[in-house]
DNA sequence: CTAATTAGTTAGATTATCTAATTATATGAA
DNA sequence: TTCATATAATTAGATAATCTAACTAATTAG
């Protein structure tokens, strides 16, 4: 599943850690004239950032047995519990994936009965999908480890540094999920 | 491969779109004690600005067929070139994957005629891996591309937002990677 | 000189995605 | 009313990115 934890390497010939800067050095020859060349930078920051706060969260979820994306998934069926009418099509329309794909993450999540999916009277083409009593215990569990994950993401920046973070953060936020049709 | 970008549905019953207050919500009902929730709140738009970068980096990728752990490949053996011994052992350990992965890696780019491969003379154990002319070229057409991505991530903030998150995100990035134990 | 180690690959698995085809049901138009 | 079309979900089959374990070949160390 996820990247590797252990070092199966010992003596090896490592190439040398270079940072930023040669990359720094390829932009100025590669990147268009019209490229801000500090936005840039700070854009391949936020790109190697993201990564590793996938890596980071990922492995914080691992020990449960779930990723992001299935947990995703079981939030959303939480969080619309109301709503009776969740069908693998809406999932799927939400999470920005096929349908086949949604059929197959429930088909997983079903295996472990941590969702049920039952057919709709209404409509017997429709299937209704719900989390069950050991779904919402597994959230139960999984949940204070990720809000704890999401906060440790902030670890080493004073509260000066969160707030004005937090401002353009909003914004990143805001913007990007604009410019991907989305939103949650 | 990447996530859909055509719409398959169309007239189907969408879940709303509930922003992030009912996850704040949930929050409150399940974070441990010590939690900071304002760090977690961030942490999450984090999270959720994380998978979009992703997402918007792979997808104006796509269109070159490359995605971005070949491409950090491929700029892994530009970026040392004078380096001549550059092996699978070592993008495997700079990468933070095993060593049959990368060996698929390389499979897949060779077929391309991106990569080559040749025998190591010291040690017959040993391959060194180096970019080829037509890798070189596929680089040079995809990275003004890549640059202008990395720059658009930052499109609406102003000269002072930028500047103040430029501290934060270099803050950031470092910890990250020293959590990590890695680093570039 | 043999045993252990190392580098790389192969084989086989899982997860997450896709497209295309299939099945069952519902709807609309002649 | 029936038949063509549309829709929901699944199935089948593919690709990508990862993993572990086993294997081969070469080197090194006792």
């Amino acid at each position: 599943m996820g990247k590797n934890t252990e070092r199966e390497f010992s003596s090896e010939q490592q190439l040398p850690t270079l940072g930023v800067a040669p990359y720094l050095k390829l932009m100025n020859q590669t990147a268009a004239p019209d490229t801000e060349h500090n936005a840039a930078h700070m854009g391949l920051l936020m790109l190697w950032l993201s990564d590793n706060i996938l890596d980071v969260v990922d492995g914080d979820l691992a020990s449960y047995g779930i990723t992001e994306s299935k947990l995703d998934l079981m939030l959303l069926l939480l969080l619309h519990e109301e709503n009776e009418g969740i069908t693998p099509s809406g999932l799927a329309s939400r999470l920005g994936i096929r349908r086949a794909s949604v059929t197959a993450m429930l088909d997983w999540l079903e295996k472990r009965d941590w969702i049920a999916r039952r057919q709709s009277n209404a409509d017997r083409r429709m299937v209704h999908v719900s989390i069950t009593e050991k779904g919402r215990y597994l959230v139960n569990q999984v949940l204070p480890v990720f809000w704890a994950t999401c906060a440790s993401l902030l670890d080493g920046l004073n509260t000066t540094e969160r707030d004005i973070f937090k401002k353009v953060l909003l914004k990143l936020h805001g913007n990007i999920e604009k410019r991907m049709g989305g939103g949650r």
